[in-house]
DNA sequence: ATGCCACTTCGACATTTCACGAAGATCCAT
DNA sequence: ATGGATCTTCGTGAAATGTCGAAGTGGCAT
């Protein structure tokens, strides 16, 4: 679990970078802040430091989304090898404590999904809904956890960007205290998926109420590990 | 207050388009969820439609930080002239209940800040520590709120992307429970600012208290919305 | 069908980026 | 003060960006 962090943060070096009215001092502060050389950036980067140095001065006004990717990208990696300690550091900000056991994973997506490819993905049989629908990005929510755990108002923190997106709810049951909660929540997600029950588990009111907010919803017994790996890094 | 969401959601998404392998279609995923067509937004920018177009279709594979980053602005600007239906959409999934009562602003800088210059913009006197020190970012703290409502792992929140900050604590009386807040509080700031009283009235054992944790102490008595506008948006 | 609106495609051209390497500037430590 | 490590500056050339405008596609209302 939990590399989503490595995601969050290259998203906020990234934005901060791009927003910057001089990237290149935004660049350096990054790199300064993971006490990275130039040197060592340079080499890691395959370009020569002149090129780092040329960039955090400012000769290059407005750098490409390109490189400020491959930079802020390699100066989290410099960092894992050596243990991660800055980007647990950063960590500590982005997560509060119940995420973790809440939240298993959280992405968003630059483009749409459709619902059939995701469904595949995951080896999610279509219990109800359309499949010809698009999404924007998941949640994977521990159930238990998030029902014991959450105040109503916390809730809403599993949606991330966009509700249209799945929730996968894992180790269900039936699926019924699922359903439920989101029936009584203002927000409906596009789809949720059950993770952890087949087919024929599920409780049967399970339709009545995905109709009612027009939800699709899959079913899978692919395990949780194995759902998150599969979903992350995938590009469609 | 609030018109941080404004910032955290425009570095989101600069984020996001600059991270993306395509960032055309990320800038077209957002332009879309906010609703905005192509020829709207090109006319806002001062370009022709087809530039939009070009953008997001991919012609131009890795666009300059500084088009990402009007795109986004302008974007923003279109829907606030709209009331924002949509920022205010995405500010709900931004802030949490609390953060509203008890951080009035929380804002990182892209480059370092003197000490002095920070002091002289909130109009502040030093009462101790030095300030031929920099900070990059600042927090502006409900003291009464803090203490009220946040429980200790939620306290880190104040210290959003660095602890190289200011602590603005607004409306205290002597300015001793922040302090002792932070003496039990394992992250220090750079310097604390005192809101709210004159340099008379302060707390006798803040000195003692600061120095331990090598902190330098300012206080002021410009009002808490002045110092917010005074501090957003400069660019030093 | 006629037309409008939203969007795409493309050639052209000025401007920048991107990357290099050589040479210079700083700042420790020895 | 000699070295070493880190960073800056700059000229240069190939490649890509940034922008335009004209022409083309594809709905969906009239």
């Amino acid at each position: 679990m939990k590399s989503g962090v490595r995601h969050q943060l290259a998203e906020k070096m990234a934005g901060e970078i791009t927003l910057s009215d001089s990237p290149g001092q935004a660049l350096k502060k990054w790199r300064q802040s993971f006490n990275i050389p130039q040197g060592l950036l340079a080499e890691r980067l395959e370009v020569s430091p002149s090129v780092i140095s040329d960039y955090e001065s400012g000769r290059r006004k407005s750098p490409g989304t390109a490189i400020v990717g491959k930079i802020v990208d390699t100066i989290l990696s410099i960092d894992e090898d050596n243990g991660g300690r800055f980007i647990n550091k950063f960590a500590k900000i982005l997560y509060s404590e119940f995420d973790e056991d809440v939240i298993y994973d959280i992405h968003e997506y630059a483009s749409p999904v459709s619902l059939s490819d995701f469904a595949a993905a995951i080896d999610a049989v279509t219990l109800c809904g359309p499949t010809d629908q698009a999404i924007y990005g998941y949640t994977v929510i521990n159930s238990l956890n998030a029902i014991l755990q959450l105040s109503s108002s916390e809730f809403n923190r599993i949606y991330g960007w966009s509700t249209e997106r799945a929730l996968i709810f894992t180790e269900v049951s039936t699926g019924k205290s699922p359903m439920v909660a989101i029936r009584v929540t203002p927000f409906k997600p596009r789809c949720v998926v059950l993770q952890g029950i087949s087919q024929e588990q599920v409780h049967p009111l399970i339709p009545g109420l995905a109709e009612r907010d027009r939800i699709s919803v899959l079913c899978t017994e692919m395990d949780v590990e194995k759902i998150i790996s599969s979903l992350r890094g995938k590009s469609w």
